[in-house]
RNA sequence: GCCAGCGUAGCUUCAAUCGGCAGAGCACCGCAUUCGUAAUGCGGGGGUUGUGGGUUCGACUCCCACCGCUGGCUCCA
């Protein structure tokens, strides 16, 4: 006898054995036919997992199900997951020699790895999609098989399956029974689950190809993966590729060209930005900003070189564990070795190590917007997403272990207050702990327990939104929390970043030390923070997340004077003076052209305001206020048109 | 670094049939126009088709190498 409980709170009884779309069909003929998959909680450890709807149950006892539909978030997943099964077979029906990989979901779709002589290309991808659709228009059931380890290592070499016979042997090393699923003439080694039959993939494309190494490791062969994305329904793939434009269409490197903002160019080398006028106007607002925030903070500025000798690299460890992706020294004289840094904390060491500290000199925080240079790989560089040089906000703050729970809690809130203030609200925050059965971490294991246990008693008490914790994911010198903030269409970015350090201040590394209240030496904490990570990197995704429509207390040029013609270019160039005299950064357009044709330049440059001048204005020594976001405003006497900008630039207002 | 794709004027707007005279739009420059809330008209300049080599009577087009870019993989102190 098997008791169901429901998520209603009804429960049902079975005698004999049943299925959950056994049970759906008990419930009515409508749920069975929607029914994907289904989730069982076992009452008695609370584990819940997914099954496939027809996977028996048990036969006796007591679970809770909860019956899945297209409605249900994870049918979603587990579609793609079948669509990508489909996709394999289509691939193996089309191509020969064809061995599987891996075919997982992943956000927004899913992709396949195969290992084939043929080298696949987007021209393919047609007949690939028509043979998918065929397939899907088959409706062949997906079938769970349970093998026996022999056998099922038999059926993969029967099915020529070398990888697969590889991860059998490697990475279910433990296994008893293997798991495999067939659609017809398609079998895959394969957990599941999967949706029945194909019928309710509503809609796919595929959208890129691309090499990746098998187990996702460089030493081993590469293998061609296609990606591709599948929805319940037409309206929904269309939403998801209008999605995917938008963001092309924000992409920073194009608006970054067509608005002057900053340049890449071969010959000075890749990945090494330059900031052009209007990119560095925006770029010294935010140091501004940042600058304010820090000493309202305590924070003290210093600035130190971009390069230092490699001994000061090998004392942090820097040099030569990083070595690879660092630029190679430069080398003076045989014993002088200069490394361009590739971090601002050794030199930053060094100013706390210039004096005897006392532990009334702590918390000493230390700020620089520090360059560091880093050789990342060349098929990593992307835009001013990912650069060889840029400038970390960086700081360090030496403190007691006393004080470690405040200063974090600073840092925390000034990171939001950042983020808050550039209409970045919507971000998580990811605390990263170390994995207690590991080795690989410095410092004292109750050290790290008393500072992790710290570290999220703050984010709880600061009430952080969607806080995550993972376990083994810090860095070997201590715990951290990283932000990940989402932009208005809904990406993720990385970017400002908290960590504790336990490593350089150490006995091995720098061996810092202040004098306690006991006269004794004691060693200092360290805390990393860079509320913005790098000013490359974070001014790259505010281009994206304003489509380079930036708040007027960003925008590089915030106002431009249009005159009707140019018989007012003198009282224009007056009201343009008054601007430039208060601050805001103002131009003016003199040209013959008619003021439609301004109106419309101004407009496509993302201007902020246009301030329009004709007689009207002239005589009554007022401006015509043109909003680019709500259009004409009417006119307003020239010192109220400047109060109103102030107020804006002021209150950094975010309108879109 | 690896896999795949792509490089035509300042432009991530793009054309050039099978290998047969490199051509538009926008931008830019000049002249005319002096205009009231998203494009005034006319004219002009601009190219060693990424670079180097090869095949050919002839190469933007085909082949090879290199450089750069794009999408991924790997890496990210």
């Amino acid at each position: 006898m098997l008791k169901v409980n429901l998520p209603d709170g009804n429960s049902l009884e079975f005698s004999s054995r049943v299925r959950p779309i056994d049970v759906a069909s008990e419930i009515g003929a409508g749920l069975a036919k929607a029914t994907l998959l289904a989730e069982i909680t076992n009452p008695s450890d609370g584990e819940t997992k997914l099954v496939d709807a027809d996977r028996p149950l048990p036969e006796d006892g007591e679970i809770s199900l909860r019956l899945i539909t297209k409605r249900d978030e994870e049918a979603l997943a587990v579609m793609r997951h079948s669509c990508a099964h489909v996709m394999a077979r289509a691939v193996m029906r089309l191509f020969d020699g064809v061995e599987l990989a891996f075919g997982p979901t992943v956000d927004n779709g899913f992709y396949y790895d195969f290992h084939l002589k043929h080298s696949i290309s987007e021209a393919d991808f047609p007949k690939i999609e028509a043979e998918m659709a065929k397939i899907i228009k088959e409706n062949e059931p997906f079938e769970q098989i349970d093998q026996p380890r022999e056998k099922a290592l038999e059926l993969c070499k029967e099915l020529e399956q070398k990888l697969k016979i590889e991860h059998i042997e490697e990475g279910l090393g433990d296994q008893s029974t293997l798991s495999f699923y067939r659609q017809g003439e398609f079998i895959d080694l394969c957990g599941g689950p999967h949706i029945p039959s194909p019928a309710s993939i509503g809609a796919f494309k595929l959208l890129s190809v691309a090499g990746a190494y098998w187990k996702g490791d460089a030493s081993r062969p590469q293998l061609q993966r296609i990606y591709g994305t599948a929805w319940f329904n037409k309206k929904d793939l269309e939403d998801y590729l209008t999605k995917v434009e938008e963001a092309k269409r924000r992409d920073h490197r194009v608006l970054g060209k067509q608005l002057d903002l900053f340049l890449i160019d071969p010959d000075v080398g890749s990945g090494l930005v330059m900031w052009l006028p209007k990119g560095a106007t925006i770029r010294r607002e935010l140091e501004t900003f940042i600058y304010a925030e820090l000493l309202k903070r305590g924070y003290q500025p210093v600035y130190t070189p971009t390069i230092g000798r490699v001994g000061l690299y090998e004392t942090s460890g820097h040099f030569p564990y990083y070595s690879d992706s660092q630029f190679p020294p430069i080398e003076v004289d045989k014993d002088e070795r200069y490394l361009l840094r590739p971090m601002n904390c050794p030199h930053h060491i060094k100013i706390y190590q210039s004096k005897p500290r006392s532990y009334r000199d702590l918390p000493l925080r230390l700020a620089e917007l520090g360059l560091v240079h880093r050789f990342e790989q060349s098929g990593e560089l992307s835009g001013m997403t990912r650069v060889r040089g840029f400038t970390q906000d960086d700081a360090h703050i030496f403190c007691t272990e006393e004080q470690v729970a405040d200063e974090f809690r600073g840092c925390i809130e000034m990171t939001q207050y950042v983020l808050q203030t550039l209409g970045l609200s919507d971000y998580r925050v990811r605390l990263s702990f170390r994995d207690p059965h590991s080795d690989k971490y410095v410092g004292k294991a109750e050290d790290w327990n008393k500072a992790e246990a710290a570290l999220e008693q703050v984010c709880r008490d600061l009430g952080l939104p969607n806080l995550e914790i993972e376990v083994g994911e810090a860095a070997f010198y201590g715990p951290k929390a990283d932000f990940v903030a989402t932009d208005c269409i809904g990406r993720e970015w990385q970017l400002g970043t908290v960590q504790l350090d336990y490593n350089l201040p150490s006995e091995n590394r720098f061996a810092l030390e202040y004098v306690g209240a006991d006269n004794a030496p004691h060693r200092p904490v360290m805390i990393h923070r860079a509320p913005f990570g790098s000013l490359e990197r974070f001014t790259g995704m505010l281009i994206e997340h304003f489509a380079g429509a930036f708040p007027l207390w960003l925008a590089p040029e915030q106002v431009r004077v249009l005159v009707v013609s140019q018989k007012f270019e003198e009282y224009g160039r007056e009201v343009l003076n008054r601007l430039l005299q208060d601050g805001i950064r103002a131009t003016g357009d003199w040209r013959p052209e008619k003021i439609g044709a301004k109106i419309r330049d101004a407009q496509l440059e993302l201007t902020p305001y246009m301030l329009i001048v004709g007689g009207r204005e002239m005589e009554q020594g007022t401006v015509s206020v043109r909003d680019r976001i709500e259009g004409d405003v009417g006119a307003m006497p020239v010192d109220d048109a400047i109060a109103k900008l102030n107020d804006e630039i002021k209150q950094k207002t975010i309108r879109q």
